[in-house]
DNA sequence: AACGCGGGGGA
DNA sequence: TCCCCAGCGTT
């Protein structure tokens, strides 16, 4: 079968198959390029599942480009504790407020003007252009990666970085003219149902018939992607200093993991150094304070994609008379607490501290 | 091109 | 418990 035969079938079956089983998600019920963006950032690196709370309530809180661009930064990082990549909000509300004051608070229509707002590539770029103005440019993440694969072999490795214009292009040949809409969300709905990583569910698959890797029986091999290396283990220390029924908490640089988020003071120990020490140390050197580390409170394991904490927590005395409190160092009473935004690994701290109240 | 950046779900 | 899921920015 030449080209143009299967572009057209691949098109037909999945736009057909698409409006037969679509899911009533709720940034499918809204026309808004913004809510629609703001959908397509969460769902970045995150299952919709997760981010079907997450989106109501941001919404909710922002429901305006305008709205998230006045927010107090603080205020756009505790609606997205927990969902990870928090650059990814912190760069969506620079973003907004770039749209705010430069495009008088419409998401910009087209590609170009999309890419350079901050913390929108190639992907997010085209499924907003593509989702909201129905605008004929693919939208390829890593589910089309994997349907595209599959469907017509290509065994070129996904995770480098000039493989990427190869999917690209297919998939903006595949587009019916008009309908990138719908196609494209058929590709990843696709991808995220039936063509999914281990046991693709060929059996039911709309497009069982054009699919190279089936009638092979490759499609459990591809895509081909580099494996990637295993979590660095890191040694950390945490500091629970209290004062009455408040804790000390300090706030994560600007940049770098978890920028901006809040967390008990500690850090990562260095070779040949006690925890003790190591926790003495980094409160010394980033607060100017003094303490006795007393007694192990709590240890906490956390892997990230590419790291491994093993986080022990010390009670410790403060000797320091006083803290220099600041924008970022504050006592807090335990039951304000969930009015900052923690990562993961300290929430876990924070539960744990629950039992004291 | 290589690396940093979180967190959750399923087998 | 182990293994899997990946877009964007920076260097």
């Amino acid at each position: 079968m030449n080209k143009l035969a299967i572009r057209e079938e691949v098109g037909q079956k999945l736009l057909e198959w698409y409006e037969a089983n679509k899911r009533d998600l709720p940034w499918r019920r809204t026309r808004d390029p913004y809510a629609i963006w703001v959908s397509e950032v969460m769902l970045q690196q995150t299952r919709v599942e997760t981010v079907i709370p997450y989106w109501e309530r941001f919404l909710e809180r922002f429901p305006t480009i305008e709205a998230l661009a006045d927010a107090p930064e603080s205020d756009v990082l505790k609606l997205w504790e927990g969902l990870g990549y928090y650059s990814r909000v912190r760069n969506l509300q620079k973003a907004a407020q770039v749209v705010k004051e430069r495009h008088h608070g419409i998401v910009p229509d087209t590609l170009d003007e999309m890419r350079a707002l901050p913390g929108v590539g190639p992907y997010t770029a085209g499924a907003v252009q593509s989702i909201a103005y129905d605008l004929d440019v693919p939208a390829v993440d890593g589910n089309v990666f994997r349907v595209l694969s599959r469907l017509f072999l290509i065994e070129e490795d996904i995770m480098k970085p000039k493989t990427r214009k190869t999917f690209e292009d297919l998939a903006e040949f595949l587009i019916p003219s008009g309908r990138a809409a719908s196609f494209n969300q058929a590709l990843m709905e696709l991808g995220a149902r039936i063509c999914i990583p281990k046991n693709p569910r060929c059996g039911t698959c709309p497009v069982q018939g054009p699919c190279k890797a089936y009638a092979e029986g490759v499609q459990e091999e591809l895509p081909v992607k580099e494996k990637k290396k295993p979590p660095r283990p890191v040694d950390m220390t945490a500091a629970l200093v209290r004062s009455g029924d408040a804790v000390l908490i300090r706030r994560r640089p600007d940049t770098g993991l978890l920028a901006g988020l809040w967390e008990f003071p500690g850090g990562e120990r260095m070779e040949g150094e006690t925890l003790e020490d190591s926790l003495v140390t980094h409160l010394r050197e980033s607060l100017g304070i003094t303490v006795q580390p007393l007694h192990l409170f709590a240890q906490v394991e956390h892997t990230f994609s590419h790291l491994h904490w093993n986080m022990r927590v010390f009670e410790c005395d403060l000797l320091t008379g006083e803290v220099r409190v600041s924008e970022d160092v504050r006592w807090v009473a335990l039951h304000d607490l969930e009015t900052y935004a923690f990562p993961v690994a300290h929430q876990k701290i924070v539960k744990q501290l629950g039992g004291l109240i």
